[in-house]
DNA sequence: CTCCCGATAT
DNA sequence: ATATCAGGAG
């Protein structure tokens, strides 16, 4: 014990750090590519461990083949394994649409759910998945999408001494004021993937490096 | 905790 | 060669 930095944490620090990151990424638009919360849900299910830029890749052609929940429900594993392959984790993905498809169809009427506790209910679905299709699907902000990212530059700049999502979630809950929710998790990744890389962080151009703790310039 | 897993950057 | 990428299940 003893060893964990004494952050100087506070909501006042965390606003500042916000609106200075929200200055560097004024469109923080999402990266994936979707036509209704069906063709979100997969996207995001298949973005598991694998680039944005990939998954649209293969969804230009997947959507053209599939374009209901019966069409996916209805799929064959190793077929749809086949369509979904270079996204990685390809097996575990394609049982996951199919059996999010198929419960979909039987438990909520054909219509991609639009609540937490039913999302969670699919298969392949945590609170990150989730988050984004309330979000960007629905228009619906709960939470915080909580991924690789949004953890790794939390905890960097302080803003929680939690490895688990969830509770970082409900961190990054109490901090961030209620309008910029919607934001918070797409300026974090845009932050992470531009600047503050995981293997090699570029501190030097960081527009937070005074307020980080974790600056190393 | 481990496993699933290909593509990419370094 | 190795770490990492809009994670989730067992």
């Amino acid at each position: 014990m003893a060893t964990i930095p004494p952050v100087p944490d506070n909501t006042e620090n965390f606003n500042h750090v916000f609106k200075l990151l929200q200055g560097e990424y004024p469109d923080a638009e999402p990266m994936l590519h979707f036509k209704n919360p069906l063709e979100l849900l997969i996207a995001t299910i298949l973005s598991a461990q694998c680039t944005d830029k990939q998954v649209n890749k293969v969804t230009q052609v997947l959507f053209k083949k599939y374009s209901s929940v019966e069409d996916f429900a209805n799929a064959d594993i190793n077929e749809l394994g086949k369509d979904i392959y270079t996204t990685g984790f390809y097996h575990q993905k394609a049982k996951h649409i199919i059996g999010s498809a198929q419960l979909i169809l039987t438990e909520f009427g054909g219509k991609v759910p639009d609540t937490m506790e039913e999302l969670l209910k699919l298969p392949g679905v945590g609170r990150k998945t989730a988050n984004i299709v309330l979000a960007r699907g629905y228009n619906i902000i709960e939470g915080i999408a909580v991924d690789t990212h949004v953890t790794r530059l939390s905890q960097k700049l302080g803003l929680t001494q939690n490895s688990d999502p969830g509770k970082i979630e409900l961190d990054l809950m109490e901090l961030a004021k209620k309008e910029d929710l919607e934001n918070l998790s797409m300026t974090l990744i845009l932050h992470g993937r531009n600047v503050c890389i995981a293997r090699r962080p570029k501190c030097g151009v960081c527009v937070v490096n005074k307020l980080c703790p974790s600056s190393e310039v």
